[in-house]
DNA sequence: CTGTTAGCGCTTTCAA
DNA sequence: TTGAAAGCGCTAACAG
């Protein structure tokens, strides 16, 4: 224990010092400060009075080797400067408190290598249990985390053939409603976005080909064909949103609406728009994908498909605490996206579009 | 220990397991594992065998207690989806890991009673040292950190009588600078808001008043006459801002320059000057302070007073580091603010400002 | 109902 | 250079 020179007493406080203070044995103090019965209420009054007096405070530390648990969960994000993982990390820490257990936290810094690192850390015993935002899918955490004596839940992580616990948002049906949105406006021409720059040198990943059926999905229902020459590979960064905004723009036959990677991205595309000189809404649409804090304040405010970030969060929390107490339970599950729809989009020029529905929700949450 | 059903082993490895498989004893596969002396070659490369052989991770916990401390360090902040707080927290995790050490994250939900559990349970011997950003200045967690064993320091602290370490950040000069601005634009008639919604039942915050300090200063030295109808007690939130915003340009001499308590009251400031028909800056000019990442981003984007957030949380962490070693050093200190020019000030109507000065920087840190 | 004791896993003396 | 042993502060089992 790290001792103050300025501290009331000179050494920390201890059982002993209280059993001998109160007239009784350490294991009766013990007894008493964790509220385990057996004992008489003359004793219990004195050993409280006792601890009080000397300003006891349990050691958390001997407590956690004794009873082999220290009542800590470790949150691993890459990242706490992005809003994405920072409401992640909020919807954690607002849960936490009621399961009794704290937060270590973690960042990786978005190395691979520190995040193996942290995993294995992690698994030391510091943390009863941990929860890893956004593996990066390498072989390394993946592994260590399989392998780890520590129970895992992982967040937003899509590797098929792991069996992880985990939870994840919606994809698919998210991303099918907001083109549908879209064509329900009037719009035909409607361009994707891809999160991954380069499809060959970075394979999309799982959830970004889910965002894609969905767009499929509802541009076959919709009857309007697929033009491929309107499906680029753009990135999750708002410089890469501005670049394809650009080159779309920049064409002969620009789109009426754009279907962004994220909101990042979102943001770019319309920073291009305006550069270019035109509106949004009013001469092309654009939606995002995530629905962070900003997507609401921004100007014009973004239409974007809500992932459910501080519950997928809290969500993690409880699963990890029912896997630390061996509860059974659903292990990995998939909470539903939903479309917000804003000032960003509208029917395309000249076109007397049906009128706005406010808010679609996709019902409860799906387990699969 | 945690033990998963799956696990590789039956039971978590020990160093007497390590041990045995190397054919030494326990106390040799310590000194081998934490590299401290006094160990052949032959030996340590057979533990170090054994011990990846093994799959051997050092129990953190058995560590922390034989050795006294656990290379955690507790922050303690109110609302992690305030980016105020946020970005302190980032500072300080982007930094905590070159210290060695790792972060164990608290929320207080703005309960003053919760933030004194909280800073008691942190002195359980949890982490080797706390810090406490804003903490409500209530009797009870002040005292609280005063009396604790571990070592504590403050981030936002104005506790005149306190002795508690602290790290501030300076609001004076930065007022000044603000102010200046603004006269310099031109404008004559600028608001002041306070913090705080009423002075009577809520007495301004010293560094409320360090602020105004700075606006008065600024006032006198371009001879402006202080105008008290325009110095409303306002608040740190949307709505106050808003709400005073109303209020001010309903009058019949609105001023023409709103100073708004923080970056917050600011948007609210700006919505109700929308609200109302104008523009900003074209008929009211506008400052916050802080700058939180959204300032840059609203539109228009936020003239304000940059309150260097990250390095607080990355020097809190610093100083903590030493209190913890015991290494002397400065103790209490405030780093400078700086004036971020930017989108929503600029001359009062009709008038032929002066120049637009881009970002005003105050030097380095000042040690207090 | 209460006191005593053993030992969690580790590190650090001390003795060989 | 290595092994043995003590003990960090706590709690759970057991003996009284």
């Amino acid at each position: 224990m790290t001792i103050r020179l300025d501290s009331p007493v000179g050494h920390p406080i201890t059982v002993h010092d209280v059993a001998r203070a109160a007239g009784v044995s350490a294991g009766a103090v013990s007894q008493v400060m964790n509220g385990r019965g057996r004992i008489s209420e003359a004793t219990r009054a004195r050993v409280l009075r006792a601890a009080s007096d000397l300003g006891y405070v349990p050691n958390a530390t001997a407590r956690g080797l004794r009873v082999g648990r220290t009542n800590l969960l470790g949150l691993l994000v890459q990242d706490l400067s992005n809003p994405y993982f920072a409401e992640i990390v909020f919807g954690a820490s607002a849960t936490i408190g009621g399961f009794g257990h704290d937060l270590v936290l973690y960042t990786s810094s978005d190395d691979p290598e520190r995040e193996r690192d942290r995993v294995l850390a992690l698994s030391s015993g510091v943390a009863d249990g941990v929860i890893v935002v956004s593996a990066h899918g390498q072989a390394g955490t993946v592994r260590a985390a399989e392998r780890s004596s520590v129970p895992m839940v992982m967040v937003n992580f899509w590797e098929p053939t792991s069996k992880l616990p985990r939870v994840n948002a919606e994809n698919r049906v998210g991303a099918r409603t907001a083109t549908t949105h879209l064509l329900e406006l009037g719009h035909e021409r409607i361009a994707f976005l891809h999160g991954k720059p380069d499809a060959t040198t970075h394979p999309p990943r799982p959830d970004g080909q889910e965002r894609y059926r969905g767009y499929l999905e509802a541009l076959e229902a919709a009857g309007v064909a697929l033009d491929e020459s309107l499906v680029l590979h753009s990135g999750l960064q708002q410089h890469h949103g501005w670049m394809s905004g650009r080159e779309l723009l920049n064409r002969p036959d620009p789109p009426t609406a754009i279907f962004a990677a994220n909101d990042f991205c979102a943001m770019g595309v319309i920073q291009a728009v305006k550069e270019h000189g035109w509106r949004v809404p009013g001469d092309v649409s654009v939606v995002g994908f995530d629905d962070i804090p900003l997507a609401a304040r921004m100007h014009p405010s973004l239409t974007t498909v809500r992932h459910p970030l501080r519950p997928m969060g809290a969500m993690a929390v409880r699963l990890l605490f029912d896997l630390v107490n061996r509860r059974e339970g659903v292990s990995q599950l998939e909470l539903p996206s939903e479309l917000v729809v804003r000032d960003s989009t509208a029917p395309p020029r000249g076109h007397r579009g049906a009128s706005r529905d406010s808010s679609f929700k996709e019902g409860s949450w799906k387990i699969v």
